[in-house]
DNA sequence: ACATAATATTACTTGACAGGAATATTCTTT
DNA sequence: AAAGAATATTCCTGTCAAGTAATATTATGT
């Protein structure tokens, strides 16, 4: 996995952008204006994303439109695939437990 | 979704702590021992995590286990699901092309 | 070509954080 | 109680990143 990743996420405004990018594409103004950022900030944040491999630009006419791009948070997902196994044992474990407690499996 | 995540899991270091985590509980010395890490920067590291929630300690004689807690990973995994339609959307439509390019489906 | 809109970049200041070295704390053992 | 092992904390220093303000760049419309 990828700290860069992260490192792209970590920051809480950058966080809202991608969050606010999931809805739909959006160019540099918009964001600030919903995000009440001001353009410069922006746009850094922008580049720090772009550089991650989160978003893509695409201009169009005088505005710059900026979309997510999906493989970092595939990525991220297969990651979490190998923490599913920890998740999903402690919850057998919590199974196990509560069929203790209903007299339907003995204590080991 | 939580910044503090993110940003606990995007120093390399620490990366690498969770990702040792995920095989099995460790007291701090054998952590900083695998990763070829200082002790003193092994246990700050491991403050950041406890302190985001990714790890627990258990106290056990003279030394100090550590080992990853869920919930973060959960809820990881809980956010990244909004994002799994935008990708799935991009599939839907590399099938129809697909499609197209098979004869299967016309264009829209 | 010029004025304007949209966006990017630069310079500056400030705060956060990582590494290293030294030291403090906590627990165990004798 | 003292010594030693394991871990945590503190202090210092250097680096990086974020916010702000100002300016540069790029594209559009007249």
């Amino acid at each position: 996995m990828n700290a860069q990743t992260f490192n792209a996420l970590a920051e809480p405004n950058r966080l809202d952008i991608v969050d606010l990018l999931l809805e739909e594409p959006l160019p540099v103004g918009e964001i600030a204006d919903k995000l009440k950022l001001n353009q410069p900030q922006t746009s850094k944040h922008l580049r720090v994303l772009s550089e991650a491999g989160l978003v893509e630009v695409q201009p169009i006419a005088n505005r710059r439109i900026y979309k997510l791009r999906p493989e970092p948070f595939q990525e991220l997902d297969s990651w979490l695939d190998s923490y599913r196994r920890m998740w999903e044992a402690r919850m057998d474990r919590l199974d196990d437990y509560l069929n203790v407690l209903q007299g339907k499996k003995p204590l080991n």
